[in-house]
DNA sequence: GCGATCAGAT
DNA sequence: CACATCTGATCGC
């Protein structure tokens, strides 16, 4: 659970948690009851979603694609990395391992599974699974590919109840809307007019046999972004442009500081038919995982095979080292910097010029920025809602500190991309009943509570950012 | 000593 | 720059 997460994670009308594994606290009004968790979901391995999964206590049925399986088992924080590299450890410290314990070999050869577990339930795409809570409840899970990082879903919870959608974290470009269109696990969910348009058919009664889903539970990171971003090809294509005007012995450090610029690293490849070096930590992660075979094809662990490099950020390879903020290596190669920002597609049509205009008047450009995006602005989260319909949108995550404005916005935010019936299995009462039978808050959307925090605040500081 | 939580920096 | 990550401090068990 990214912090600021509605309904303590839960995804009402079902009682699965998603992204949250610690202790369902009490901090609303009921007693110490602890809410029934039917099934926990993890739709990707960033840390901010891993929150409670670390504690050895936990010991519940996780759902999540084998690629996150394979990369969560694989999880070494930064400090342990560095000591194993330094040789200062003798085997990996793998954070997450107490989530799958080995049966163990006797001397008889006979195995003993006391003590062994698997809490990981590693699901396939597109591959519509039963999963059965203890009290007899039970849904299907259907995962669906994110494109957020290697390993990343979308779920698609269908049951008696209705069924919903949660994007975890998402980045719905126009392709990505496409491809959707054209999947028949999620096709009965589209709205009619977001797949022809032009249709005149009018009067048509709704067939039943035609559903829509109950809430879409979606990936708000950039919910404020109101501007559009490049495609990650764009993107990526425009950044294979830049490095193409440098000459052939120019060295590369591509700071890629977390999973989901991969993107990168495949233009790099396509385009000087080079490979990648990555450090130990990253090839074994990428080596392991099947999602993505172009890219497990593209990475190396020899640093002297190529000039591009995404070796550890804070241990780069001989390489690639540079003393402080100097833009050579002590043997006097070249080093440019690439790095990953966010910018609109205006502010990158604008960039690429400029940068190209000085590098071809000679100018020296140690740093190139690339706007992969992992997450949708605000234009795009209004198509992919508007591709469904659906009766409700839920924010995964709200910010603390706009105080329930962002929730308050919502609304407004999707006018139009919601289903026009307000009735719902899930609307008003029976989501109020969900709320307080799971100890959990509805996001408050009262607007005289936000105005008077908001003086409070204004009057205790002069910078107010509104 | 572990884990939860927060502030702060990059 | 980045909204993910790491570190250090603090607190409770």
């Amino acid at each position: 659970m990214p912090t600021g997460t509605p309904y303590n994670a839960f995804i009402p009308p079902y009682p699965i948690r998603v992204d949250d594994f610690s202790t369902p606290s009490s901090s609303s009004t009921n007693e110490s009851q602890t809410p029934a968790v039917g099934l926990y979901l993890l739709t990707h391995t960033h840390t901010d979603h891993l929150n409670g999964l670390t504690a050895r206590s936990f010991g519940q049925t996780v759902v999540c694609s084998h690629d996150a399986k394979e990369m969560l088992l694989r999880h070494e924080v930064y400090a342990e990395r560095a000591l194993r590299d330094m040789d200062l450890r003798a085997e990996n410290v793998r954070s997450y391992a107490h989530l799958r314990i080995e049966p163990q070999r006797m001397e008889d050869g006979s195995m003993n599974y006391a003590g062994s577990r698997d809490l990981l339930r590693a699901t396939s795409l597109h591959t519509p699974t039963l999963f059965r809570f203890n009290d007899g409840q039970a849904v299907t899970i259907t995962l669906l590919d994110a494109n957020h990082c290697p390993g990343a879903v979308m779920f698609l919870v269908e049951g008696d109840k209705g069924a919903v959608l949660h994007t975890g974290d998402l980045r719905a470009e126009p392709w990505f809307l496409d491809s959707l269109r054209h999947n028949p696990y999620i096709q009965r969910y589209l709205d009619a007019s977001s797949t022809s348009p032009t249709s005149n058919c009018k009067n048509v009664p709704r067939s039943t046999i035609l559903p829509k889903l109950e809430a879409i539970y979606l990936d708000t990171a950039c919910l404020l972004n109101t501007y559009d971003v490049p495609n990650k090809a764009d993107a990526a294509d425009g950044l294979t442009d830049l490095v193409a005007i440098y000459p052939e012995t120019t060295r590369f450090f591509i700071n890629a500081w977390t999973l989901g610029y991969e993107e990168i690293y495949k233009a790099v490849a396509r385009t000087f038919g080079a490979q990648i070096h990555v450090d130990r930590y990253k090839h074994g992660l990428y080596s392991h995982t099947t999602g993505d075979p172009f890219l497990t094809s593209i990475i190396t662990k020899d640093g002297s095979s190529t000039r591009f490099h995404a070796c550890e950020r804070f241990d780069r390879c001989e390489h690639v080292r540079v003393n402080g903020r100097e833009s050579h290596t002590p043997s006097g190669h070249h080093v440019v910097y690439v790095n990953p920002v966010n910018m609109s597609t205006a502010g990158w049509d604008q960039y690429r010029k400029q940068t190209r205009a000085q590098l071809t008047r000679g100018e020296q450009v140690n740093v190139l920025l690339v706007p992969i995006a992992r997450h949708s602005p605000l234009p795009e989260l209004r198509a992919f809602v508007s591709l469904f319909k659906p009766r409700r949108v839920e924010p995964n995550t709200l910010d603390p500190a706009l105080k329930g404005l962002d929730a308050a916005c919502l609304k407004a935010m999707f006018a139009g991309c919601l289903a026009e019936e307000t009735s719902s299995p899930t609307s008003g009462r029976a989501l109020d009943a969900f709320c307080t039978s799971h100890a959990v808050d509805r996001p408050k959307v009262a607007l005289d509570e936000i105005e008077s925090s908001l003086i409070q605040e204004a009057d205790a500081s002069e910078d107010v950012a509104f």
